[in-house]
Parts: structure tokens; C-alpha cells; sequence
DNA sequence: ACATTGACCTGGGAGC
DNA sequence: TGCTCCCAGGTCAATG
């Protein structure tokens, strides 16, 4: 469930508990995420120091002395900080247990995350080397936008979710982005005008930095890692929020379906 | 090269 | 109360 925000969170959530941390061992219960954890990880890592947290896209990077391990929390995937040993529950797969007597403890109910190892740059991982530009940077404005428009036919929605292009705008941001922008999500990509990528530059880094300054959305699953859920949820403008009025207009906010994926919007304040 | 569909999993809520 | 059906914030692989 988390989108870059959560993941962000997360990182900063976590890293103040393990950067510059020696890992005891790597306690794995369920090796069966959308990928196998490597059966190894255990003792490739053992006694290993944790240097640095960092995230790319909604991946989390752990870099360790010889490689790196790189998380993805899927779509129910979390992390906690534990600072005291519990009994670990339905779905804790993995604890990460460090010389601090601190644990991190992975926690995926559906098992769509995934938890991998690697001594190679980390940048040229298989899952990694393909992704898109991060939407915080500067790389991402208007003229990338429209430039990586030209011949898509495909609707400005999913398009705004094609991490190829760019990373960590999921379904939530996307939906609410194209509200803010006013743009009809069903608009194909080709048809942007420069006023309207300006628009949806601007206001999909507004709400990516509003949400993590506010913690990350938090729906149903999402807890960051030292517990506290966040606050974005109260700040949504259409998600979730089929048949009721539109905050601009009194209109009623539409539901429909885009490449499996549901998209909320007000067919009237976006054209 | 691009676009669409299916697949991976479990849990929660709606409806009967 | 219990069953079935539908839905869920991700994203890769296979197919068209």
C-alpha cells in the first residue's frame, strides 16, 4: 500500500535506529515474497555494518560494508523499529536484529513486497536500472513532461504511473494530482498542453512533499515505523471518495477503472 | 516500441 | 453467524 511518501517515511522513520548499526542476523520466516529472499542473506550479512539508509523510487536501500539489501513493501508491506523483543506475529517475516538490541521487523501481509541482496551497484539491480527520474528532483518539470508525452497515446494517468518514466506516483497521487491539475485522468498523454504539465509538475510534487511532511498516507495498513499512522488521508480530495461532492464544484466525484486500477475524478472540474 | 492483461497473496467489508 | 464475492495503495512477465 505505501506510495513514496509512506516509503520515505519509512526511511527516515528507521534510519536513526540502524544507520552505522552492526546486523546480529537476519531472522527469515517466510522466504516466499514476489521474490525469494536469498537463502544466504543470513550469512552474507551477518556482523555487517549498516552505513546508510536511502530510498529510490518506493525501494529501500540498506548499504552495508560488501553490498546492499534493497526492500520493496509491495502494497502491505511494513517496518518496524522494535526496541524490545516480542513474539512476532502473523505475517512478520524477517527481523533484522542489530548489535543495539534493536530489531527491524518486516511485516507483509500479502507477500507483493520483496527483500533482495546485492554486491553489485545497486543502480544497475535488475528491478533498479530501468526506473524512471524521482519526482523531487529538479529533473522532473514541465519540459520532461511534455517532452516524454509525444507519441503516447496511452491516458495521462497511467501514464503519471509509469515508472519507466517517472518513479513513485501510484494511484492515490496520480488521482489527486490530475483533481488539482484539472485535467480529465482519461485525457491521453499526447493531448497535454504546456499551462496543464506545468499544472500537474507542480501540483504532483506538492502533494508527494505535503504527504511526507505529514507522514505519509495513511488508509487501512500503513503504520510508520516507530507506530504513529499518518495524517494525508484527511487531505484527499477524490480518492476513495465515489459519489460524494466535489470540494470545488457540488458536483458528484466519478469512479471508473483505468488499466485495472480504479481513478477518482470530478467530470466537471476536469476538462 | 508500445499497450493490455494476468499473476502474485491475504484480509476486510458488503451483501445475502 | 457464516458464506461468497469483490476490492485493495504495486509492478513484473507474458501476450497482443
Amino acid at each position: 500500500m505505501p506510495e513514496l511518501p509512506e516509503v520515505e517515511t519509512t526511511c527516515k522513520g528507521i534510519a536513526p535506529y540502524c544507520e552505522q548499526q552492526i546486523i546480529n542476523d537476519i531472522n527469515v520466516r517466510h522466504f516466499g515474497l514476489r521474490w525469494p529472499i536469498p537463502k544466504n542473506i543470513d550469512a552474507i550479512t551477518k556482523g555487517q555494518k549498516i552505513q546508510k539508509i536511502s530510498r529510490r523510487a518506493k525501494y529501500i536501500m540498506m548499504q552495508l560494508e560488501s553490498g546492499t539489501i534493497i526492500m520493496h513493501l509491495g502494497m502491505s508491506g511494513r517496518l518496524h523499529v522494535l526496541t524490545e523483543k516480542t513474539q512476532p506475529e502473523k505475517h512478520d517475516h524477517v527481523d533484522i536484529n542489530m548489535a543495539n538490541n534493536i530489531s527491524l521487523r518486516y511485516n507483509d501481509a500479502r507477500r507483493f513486497g520483496s527483500i533482495h541482496w546485492t554486491e553489485e551497484d545497486p543502480n544497475k539491480h535488475f528491478l533498479i536500472k530501468n526506473l524512471g527520474i524521482e519526482p523531487l528532483t529538479n529533473a522532473y518539470n514541465p519540459e520532461f513532461l511534455l517532452k516524454n508525452c509525444l507519441n503516447k497515446k496511452t491516458n495521462i494517468k497511467q501514464f503519471l504511473m509509469n515508472h519507466n518514466i517517472i518513479v513513485g506516483i501510484g494511484n492515490i497521487y496520480a488521482s489527486e494530482t490530475l483533481f488539482l491539475a484539472k485535467v480529465d485522468p482519461t485525457r491521453s498523454a499526447n493531448s497535454i498542453t504546456e499551462k496543464e504539465a506545468e499544472n500537474i509538475v507542480k501540483f504532483s510534487k506538492d502533494r508527494l512533499e505535503l504527504a511526507i511532511e505529514n507522514g505519509g498516507t495513511t488508509l487501512k495498513d500503513f503504520l510508520s515505523s516507530d507506530g504513529k499512522p499518518g495524517y494525508f488521508q484527511n487531505k484527499l480530495n477524490v480518492y476513495g471518495k465515489a459519489n460524494e461532492k466535489c470540494q470545488t464544484c457540488d458536483n458528484l466525484i466519478k469512479k471508473i477503472v483505468q488499466g485495472q486500477r480504479a481513478t477518482f475524478y470530478c467530470d466537471s472540474c476536469q476538462k
